[in-house]
RNA sequence: AGUCUCGUAGCUCAGUUGGUUAGAGUACUACACUGAUAAUGUAGGGGUCCCCGGUUCAAAUCCGGGCGGGACUACCA
């Protein structure tokens, strides 16, 4: 439908995705997005960081979700003046896109380097992560995202990775970047580590059996107090310490044993079942059980039957764990001792439970994270005597270069170790430790134990855990400054950044950058072999120039520098061989960093800051705003703000939200394995981007789960935008059939009559509440102002009652006041629903202002709504609100009588407690009047006691008052009759009799409600009464004929599909009641229904029959 | 296991500094209305405010302890 020349468009039905698609073209055909950053030239900026997503996978609903907010945000702030520029980017390394390609090309990492080039790898992972790009630009469009993906910043250019490897340098610089150990999950057979991702893959945990062992270390002599005591227990006898574990290969590296402070724990006199020598043991008081059998407590140790069964026991004393810590034990297994720190002593560990094992936690600091953790905190040194291929390095004697895990043995190697053996079985090292503890009076109990234990997903192999060197952050040296400036940012909601993130600060662990991957960021660190000097390179132009020295030091050969070639990536950095000050060559650390110091470095890197643009960096740092899914807390929003902290003193953001999961209806997470997922496309096509970002906005808060159900969606559209759509239509019809103009004058607004003075009320109080929230970053509480707005006070209530001031009303300034109040209305809808709904409030918008084709006007361009409070007249939008509630009560009277509502009453009676109450009512009666089809409104004060009344105490006023005596307050005052409710409300007071004081009670303390009139047919709710006439006069009846046939003949002229200006004329078949009945209403009837004559007639050429109330008549109505 | 979060009608959600008949929309049922009609009005049924304790004259609301859903992080001797 083409725009007619100065007409308001005219829609009858609403098609989302023409309007869309309309809106679009328009959009790019005027550069809208552009003109709403350009237009805002030289005023403030409100800066907006894009969290990049990856465009290897296919976008989701939930992607929808997050962008919503996003660019709502950023379109708000746009219409309050804002400059707000938004730079897209897209997140191109890491692991993901590694597997993605190695599963397109049927390889595995062990391929990379036989089967295919590091260097065709990468261009492969190069080419792979930009397969959906397309998809997701198409996303972009359809949802009605504005970001400018013209020039987005990409992570795997040169330039980006320098601006890393220039942020790295300054981390180096400042001593933040160090080269340490951690224990990492490890695969001895693949020989490397692994990611927790790849832990996680399903399949990895498997049930195994393993040997489990209970060893018995042998406490030794000491100072410590608590030596003493038990020592004094055992009569000097030696006692044991039990520790358990599955994995008897670590015994060799004990160093210490975990107790729990709070647990309790036993020393007990029993006998060693394997050995049959009698043995002190100490073990958690709750796991004896597993043990020892009750039965067999101070049983005689003389009737042992040195069968290990049956242990006769005696219990010699009870003590909490956090007494016998720093007691020292003997070393189990004494192959070889720590070089550095202490060793062999027993230290808390806030993660022993008594759930399992002896409640004490033998620790081997190279082989647990949670040992490695709990050692250095107290100072123990660590053991490693496993190898990286998983076996026993040769200090082990007994178990020398056997590995740890039987599994690592081919079928082949197992037979010669068994033959090794010398027995018909192989035994596993595990198995042959626990044996030689046996024999040794060290093992308590040992047993199959079955658990689940991770694998390797590549050879299947299980892992261990082994410390790796790694290359960390010290963010720990930065923690408190982080914890300090966290609390300055803005966070929605307030919960996750003072106890997600906060917490998260709280327990910073160093930032572990290595990866052992291909496709990423390289660490730009070369270190001669013996690792005494190193180099941290921080740009291009340093590589190129230690390059050439390297060269000259004939370290390094011919490369290829030039720009087309030059590629910060694998294998060509690895091939770079620099020359240390010494002249030793020093090679690239092989690591890559973790991805997230690629998106966590994007304010810097996105414009190749600090080689380039410092002005555009300096303006755009920190970010207003940032917005992403909660499950970026320890993501992007920490590699942000860990950066901004250590290299700039600085937050990153200073507002961000966090949005939720989006869900199915069920609250299931999507997955494509489920198939729940929603796809975003078929939903923005069928629904709109409008309803669609709408539902998801106002249904719940952005950070609370959204459980995305379609029929929400169908709501919305049929709440909201059908609402408001058939709003418009309904004002562009008459709008056009008037002629009405937007040049004309406006009428003051202290001239229009009340509904219209109310409705700007109203409008203007919306703004202010839209403006706040959408200032505090709670869409949710906008969307559904203005969503109630839309529904209940414009549509149902304005437009309702104020219909007829449309089509026929003889006082043409009224009519104009009329549309330029619902145009005002509706403009301003448009625009307080832009940010949220950016299509339909530019069509709307387009509409109401008489855009053509060739007019580039935008809602987006347009300047936020200002709130002038002047036109709020809250004891206006008061009244109102008695009127909806008045007419509420009086139609639910009607209906309870079944008097229709075009049947005309004389008369409702309103009981009233002052004059103040009265006058309320009377600014608005008209209004009732009209909307409720009745003569006159009569209001009485009584104090005859026609009117019977209920008081009810205010118990918030009162109770302050009142504390323990408010039940007794509260009956006394239900008490009161009719003389008591009349005595307070003349004198404002009454004396109320309590049991031991009496109060003088004050009228504002109680509610007065009507309850009943006698004779009357009476309804009331929220203290107003309202009390019905149903008399019916002749005339009323007559009235309600009229009304009736009024009725009847507009449902005909619809049917007849006449225009609503057609002019008819009605014949009615000669019927003599219903003609003296209608006499007197024949202008009406005429007037209403825009009819030339009304005449009752002997013959009608077309017989059809209506029923008008009682009567039958036969009419016949005809276009002119 | 830790951290965070949610739990109110069949469903989606409100519920102010604690204040007494716990609300709205939706769905359902019935009856109306109909020159805005994929709308609207009125009425009806529908509640263990997750559970248990405590504080208080008074608890959906505050405190303690659980339970359940979800997310993230770490891990299992």
């Amino acid at each position: 439908m083409a725009y007619s020349e100065k007409n308001f468009r005219e829609s009858k039905q609403l098609s989302p995705s023409h309007i869309e698609s309309e809106i679009l073209q328009i959009w790019n055909q005027h550069q809208t997005f552009e003109q709403s950053i350009a237009i805002r030239e030289g005023k403030n900026n409100f800066v907006f960081y894009e969290g990049p997503p990856s465009a290897n996978g296919m976008p989701g609903i939930h992607h929808v979700m997050a962008r919503t907010i996003k660019d709502l945000v950023c379109r708000y702030k746009s219409l309050k003046g804002f400059q707000v520029e938004r730079k897209g980017g897209w997140d191109t390394h890491g692991l993901p896109i590694e597997l993605q390609v190695e599963k397109k090309l049927g390889i595995t990492k062990k391929d990379i380097g036989s089967k295919i080039s590091i260097a065709e790898y990468n261009k492969e992972c190069r080419e792979e992560v930009m397969k959906f790009k397309n998809v997701w630009d198409d996303l972009t469009q359809k949802m009605g995202y504005w970001v400018d993906l013209n020039n987005p910043y990409v992570t795997f250019e040169n330039y980006y990775i320098e601006s890393i490897w220039s942020l790295l340098k300054k981390l180096y610089q400042k001593d933040y970047l160090y080269k340490g150990l951690r224990i990492q999950p490890f695969s001895p057979a693949a020989g490397t580590g692994l990611s927790s991702h790849e832990l996680n893959m399903p399949g990895c945990y498997k049930n195994v059996k393993d040997v489990s062992a209970v060893a018995q270390f042998k406490v030794k002599e000491s100072e410590h107090p608590q030596f003493s005591l038990l020592s004094e227990k055992t009569n000097g006898e030696d006692f044991y310490i039990l520790a358990w574990t599955t994995t008897p290969w670590t015994l060799p590296s004990n160093t210490a044993l975990a107790i729990g402070n709070k647990i309790n724990y036993l020393l007990v006199k029993t006998i060693n079942p394997y050995t049959h020598i009698p043995v002190n043991i100490i073990l958690a008081k709750d796991l004896l059980g597993k043990y020892l059998k009750a039965e067999n407590e101070n049983k005689d140790f003389s009737l042992y039957q040195n069968d290990g069964k049956n242990l006769p026991y005696q219990i010699l004393s009870e003590f909490r764990g956090s007494d016998i810590t720093g007691l020292l034990y003997e070393q189990l297994l004494p192959y070889a001792q720590p070089e550095e720190g202490d060793a062999f002593r027993v230290i808390a560990g806030d993660f022993v439970t008594t759930e399992d094992g002896t409640g004490i936690v033998h620790i081997a600091p190279s082989f647990g994270a949670d040992d490695m953790r709990v050692a250095q905190e107290n100072g123990i040194g660590s053991l490693t005597l496993v190898d990286r291929q998983g076996k026993f390095i040769d200090i082990v004697t007994d178990f020398a270069g056997e590995p740890v895990k039987e599994a690592y043995l081919s079928d082949e190697e197992k037979e010669q170790a068994k033959q090794k053996q010398g027995r018909d079985k192989y035994l596993s090292v595990d198995e042959r430790i626990v044996i030689k503890l046996k024999t040794e009076n060290k093992c308590f109990k040992s047993e199959k134990y079955e658990h689940s234990y991770p694998h390797c997903w590549r050879t299947d192999k299980p892992i261990l855990y082994y410390p790796l060197d790694s290359w960390f952050i010290r963010v720990t040296a930065a923690k408190e400054r982080m914890v300090e400036l966290n609390k300055t940012i803005n966070w929605k909601p307030k919960s996750t950044g003072e106890g997600r993130f906060g917490q998260w600060l709280e327990n910073l662990v160093d930032w572990n950058l290595s990866r052992s991957r291909y496709w990423g960021t390289p660490l730009p660190i070369w270190r001669t072999e013996d690792g005494e000097e190193e180099i941290c390179i921080g740009s291009i132009a340093e590589l190129k120039s230690e390059l050439s020295k390297a060269q000259a030091a004939g370290v390094m050969g011919d490369i290829d520098l030039s720009e087309k070639n030059l590629d910060l990536h694998k294998p060509f950095v690895d091939d770079v061989i620099l020359v240390s000050s010494k002249g030793k060559a020093m090679r690239r650390e092989s690591d890559l960093i973790d991805v997230w110091f690629d998106s966590g470095a994007m304010p810097y890197a996105q414009w190749h800051y600090p080689f380039e643009n410092e002005e555009i960096f300096k303006k755009s740092f920190p970010a207003d705003f940032i917005a992403e899914g909660v499950d970026q807390t320890r993501g992007w929003f920490y590699t942000l703000h860990a950066i901004a902290v250590m290299l700039y003193d600085s937050v990153a953001y200073k507002n961000v939200m966090s949005n939720g999961l989006v869900l199915d209806k069920n609250g299931n997470k999507m997955s494509k394995r489920l198939g729940n997922a929603v796809d975003p496309f078929i939903t923005i096509n069928k629904y709109g981007a409008d309803a669609t970002r709408w539902y998801m906005i106002s249904n719940s808060q952005p950070w609370d789960n959204l459980k995305f159900d379609i029929e929400g969606l169908e709501e919305v559209q049929r709440k909201l935008f059908s609402t408001l759509h058939n709003t418009y239509a309904f004002f562009a019809i008459y709008a056009n059939l008037d002629q009405f103009k937007l040049s004309q004058d406006q009428i003051p607004i202290h001239q229009r009559p009340e509904i219209d003075r109310w409705i700007i009320s109203c409008l203007h109080s919306l703004i202010q509440e839209v403006e706040s929230a959408f200032d505090d970053y709670e869409p949710t509480k906008a969307a559904r102002a203005i969503q109630e707005f839309v529904n209940d006070q414009l549509s149902n209530w304005y437009v309702r009652l104020s219909r007829r001031r449309f089509w026929k009303t003889e006082d043409p300034q009224d009519k104009i006041a009329a549309y330029q109040t619902l145009h005002t209305a509706l403009t301003t809808i448009s625009q307080l629903m832009s940010p949220i709904a950016p299509f339909y409030s530019d069509w709307l918008y387009r509409s109401l202002i008489q855009a053509q084709d060739n007019n580039s006007a935008s809602v987006h361009l347009t300047d936020f709504p200002i709130a002038k409070t002047e036109r709020i007249d809250k004891d206006l939008e008061a009244k109102m609100n008695i009127a909806q509630q008045l007419s509420s009560l009086i139609l639910s009277l009607r209906k309870r009588e079944n008097i229709k509502v075009r049947q005309p009453l004389a008369k409702v009676l309103i009981p009233i407690i002052d004059s103040q109450q009265e006058e309320m009512v009377a600014a608005v009666q008209n209004l009732i009047l009209s909307e409720v089809n009745i003569k006159t409104i009569e209001f009485v004060r009584d104090t005859t006691g026609i009117v019977s009344k209920k008081v009810k105490p205010n118990f918030k006023l009162l109770g302050k008052k009142l504390g323990a005596k408010m039940k007794e307050a509260s009956n006394a005052i239900l008490e009161m009759n009719a003389e008591d409710i009349n005595h307070l409300e003349t004198q404002k007071t009454f004396d109320l009799q309590l049991s031991d004081i009496n109060y003088t009670l004050l009228l504002e303390e109680v509610e007065i409600q009507t309850e009943d009139i006698a004779g009357w047919l009476v309804a009331s709710d929220k203290g107003w009464t309202v009390a019905l006439d149903i008399t019916l006069t002749e005339e009323l009846k007559n009235e309600g004929y009229a009304r009736e046939l009024v009725n009847k003949i507009q449902t005909q002229r619809k049917e007849n599909d006449y225009q609503v200006s057609d002019r008819i004329e009605i014949k009615i078949l000669n019927h003599n009641i219903a003609e003296k009945a209608l006499k007197a209403f024949t202008d009406y009837i005429c007037n209403e229904t825009l009819a030339d004559n009304l005449l009752f007639v002997s013959h009608i050429d077309e017989l059809k029959t209506y029923e008008l109330n009682d009567l039958e008549i036969i009419m016949e109505i005809k276009k002119k």
